[in-house]
DNA sequence: GTCTATACCACGATAGAC
DNA sequence: GTCTATCGTGGTATAGAC
């Protein structure tokens, strides 16, 4: 039982290597540039073996993303802001910081085998619903708080949140080399929440 | 003459039918998921024939983009709004159309054969600076006129501005069938002018 | 389960006849 | 310049020994 439990132990060890392998790979260069060779050599094992662990290349792109929601979902779980819009501002933070620091992957919207087989994935499913639940809560309070406009569907101010996490503008600010990171992600934060118009003092 | 000036003519009517197809597909699967052959099959000449008035994949998607940033210097010279704020609105609403009308060619920011090619393209980066310049006294304008937030770096608005030609967001709302273009146009526009916040009244 | 070696195939690009 | 036919590369996936 013990030796059991440990070589179990050992297999997750490397399967979670493996996946932060993915997402990093998926970070730099994208689903399509991204080759089994490259995660294989990244790993440090060989191809066959990956396959035994991952049944595709699809699959292994499908790991990093539940990675990745697993993540966000702790995020929001973790939350303590006293307003709706405060946590959801976090969230989007935390989604920019990831971001630039090279750890979101990032899947071609595209790709119709890759969407086939991450909609057959259960868990993936479980966990986006589980995150927009939870997101679409505090958007529909922050609409009642008055923090969010009321005439924007609320599955529109959720697209528009999730987008930040493949929002390309912090990628373009940063290559200019000029700004720091946390300038970078207080101005793409600000023209999220109150978009290109300079900010008035809320209504009393 | 009279027939030289006419077979260029068939020629340059080939081509345009050509890049026309070559944008269509590009809206339509992305840079890495069209294949040449496609695009052969959708013009109706042999790929060989394609070869011939393109050296490469990288410049046909490079012809689009050419294509591409012409309609934008038309649509920017054509701006009649009085501020400087209504033009870039008016830019920006153009765009998400075409995106939402699937006549926007999108291509992957991360392949770098791609990039070096278009880096390499004189036309490209003449017209590029051409739209970008164009915006961007707009946009210092507007920062003037007090209708952008003064604080933000100007090239921050001029990237929040052109990302909206790949935002995923109007193609999710699409997705869902429930709303007509011309909401999703002006919600999409909402969100990047005044954020997710509520519009409130502009100070007198 | 790990490896080496390889099957298999899609795709970009070309050869060569007309 | 157009075609048919083909090459070569690079990629996913697998066979089979250990």
């Amino acid at each position: 039982m013990v030796r059991l439990s440990f070589r179990e132990q050992v297999l997750r060890v490397r399967e979670d290597a493996i996946v932060a392998s993915v997402n990093r790979l998926l970070a730099e260069k994208g689903f399509d540039l991204m080759t089994v060779d490259e995660v294989a050599a990244d790993v440090g094992i060989a191809k066959a073996s990956l396959y035994k662990h991952f049944p595709s290349k699809e699959a292994l792109a499908a790991a990093a993303m539940v990675r990745l929601l697993e993540q966000a979902r702790n995020v929001v779980d973790s939350q303590q802001a006293e307003t709706a819009f405060g946590r959801l501002e976090a969230v989007t933070r935390w989604a920019l910081q990831l971001q630039l620091a090279g750890e979101m992957p990032s899947l071609p919207s595209q790709n119709s085998t890759l969407r086939a087989e991450l909609m057959a994935s259960k868990p993936y499913l479980d966990l986006l619903m589980e995150v927009s639940d939870r997101l679409g809560e505090w958007i529909v309070q922050a609409q009642a708080d008055g923090d969010i406009d009321p005439a924007l569907p609320p599955e529109a101010a959720l697209y528009t949140i999730f987008a930040r996490a493949c929002d390309p503008v912090p990628a373009y600010l940063k290559a200019g080399g000029r700004y720091s990171d946390e300038q970078i992600v207080g101005w793409v934060l600000a023209t999220c929440m109150n978009g290109l118009r300079p900010r008035r003092a809320p209504a009393a």
